[in-house]
DNA sequence: TAGATTGTTAATCGATTAACAATC
DNA sequence: TAGATTGTTAATCGATTAACAATC
């Protein structure tokens, strides 16, 4: 860590005033109104700056990194900045500090347990990728109908009996539940962990969830259609040249 | 198919202006300047109407599709009339005749052919889900390294040698190439596709990938993006309440 | 005809980019 | 100090919403 990076660590006594205070407050990694468009371009910035750690740089620009991510220069020090000046003047941002920021602001580190319901294909793929690794989160438990795969283990978890959800749930103080099943039983077992502590769901089986409270948040996940818009340019690609060639 | 439905059937020879025939060409399907914003949200109406199809329904109003979708009618509307006036004033969409168009659009029933690269635990869990056949994308090949699957047949689809790649993508005339490989062969695997006749990549493997010409489109997925905005939320939301109760 | 609902324009809102003063 | 690059404001651009005339 270069002398440079202390900098940046908050030198709170220093500043009193209340205008201080206030904007410490407001740049804060949780401030509610950051803007939904930044706050899905922050996961970019996560993997590029770990690639950037893996090929052993300790400092970035922003014209650099923009030159890397194919965005320009004003957008990253624009979305940097919604959550902290977090670089330097002449110098640019210190890599690992930058990483680490971004990390805490994504609750990277903040040992989220999930817990996959649904062992099918994409449940058993899912749980073994090491996407959660990576990303800290740590997947403690799955969830299954069959007793087929009931006991037995996918990748290094267990596979409890369905029945059993709400206990092992509790058990393991599982945040975070992941959807693989199938879209016909979405709304049934999301209306049973709306009574239990979760606090997350990644939901992948199609049928979108939504609760009136925001004591739970839910993500619902299409691959689908990110095929259907590749599918969409393919087919506008097919035509436009059709038009130029015949 | 209700009589009402003909009127959009397009009566061509009816209006023969210069500022006609203008209108019918910047209505078409696949005008350019369709927004992003636009083109992202189409996959999201596919699934509705489907849903919609299957309640039996026949006539939908903007009104009623921003209730079930969350939107506002006035975007609806807006978005669809981007590819041609699909409604009509006091009646509002047919509904087949609407999912007709979507179909078209977004390239359902061109018979594209897609060929996955790289049979693990990703490409098995895709290959072997309905996803493709619903938008009638047909899976014809897969593609591996390791002899102990190819030969093999995964799902309904046969696995061959990585080595047989570029004769094979032929041979199916394939149009999609599906890359569900380890992030380190991307770039490589990337570079063979370039030579071949395939029109667009979907990409799962992580690394991004992108082409000088526009020949080939490509879709780079992260579903991992999706866990971290899902944990960014969950992390807020704890902060918050947290300040609430304590 | 009266009622309903689209297609479309204009107004608003939000997100991106450009520019530059602050400052390391 | 001079050079570099951020943080931040103002300008531009694009996307969403409101409103209503057109019309089925």
């Amino acid at each position: 860590m270069s002398v440079k990076q202390e900098r940046n660590e908050a030198p709170v006594e220093d500043i009193l005033s209340e205008e201080a205070i206030e904007n410490i407050i407001s740049k804060n990694s949780f401030r509610p109104e950051v803007s939904p468009a930044v706050i899905k371009r922050l996961p970019r910035y996560f993997r590029y700056l770990r690639e950037i750690i893996r090929m052993g740089k300790t400092r970035v620009s922003s014209a650099e990194l923009s030159r890397m991510m194919n965005v320009t220069a004003s957008q990253i020090r624009q979305d940097l900045n919604c959550f902290g000046g977090f670089g330097q003047q002449g110098y640019g941002y210190n890599v690992n500090y930058l990483y680490t920021k971004i990390c805490e602001i994504l609750g990277v580190g903040c040992g989220f347990r999930a817990a996959v319901i649904g062992a099918g294909n994409l449940g058993s793929a899912l749980v073994r990728s090491p996407m959660f690794e990576k990303r800290g989160v740590d997947v403690v438990a799955m969830f299954d109908v069959s007793q087929n795969v009931i006991g037995k283990k996918i990748g290094n978890v267990k596979v409890y009996d369905m029945s059993d959800l709400e206990s092992k749930l509790k058990e393991y103080s599982v945040n975070i539940a992941i959807l693989t099943l199938p879209k016909e039983y979405a709304t049934e077992v999301a209306a049973r962990l709306g009574t239990t502590d979760i606090s997350g769901i990644w939901n992948f089986t199609g049928k979108e969830i939504s609760f009136d409270s925001d004591r739970i948040v839910v993500e619902n996940v299409h691959i689908g259609d990110s095929l259907m818009t590749l599918c969409y340019e393919v087919a506008k690609n097919m035509y436009q040249n059709n038009g130029r060639d015949q």
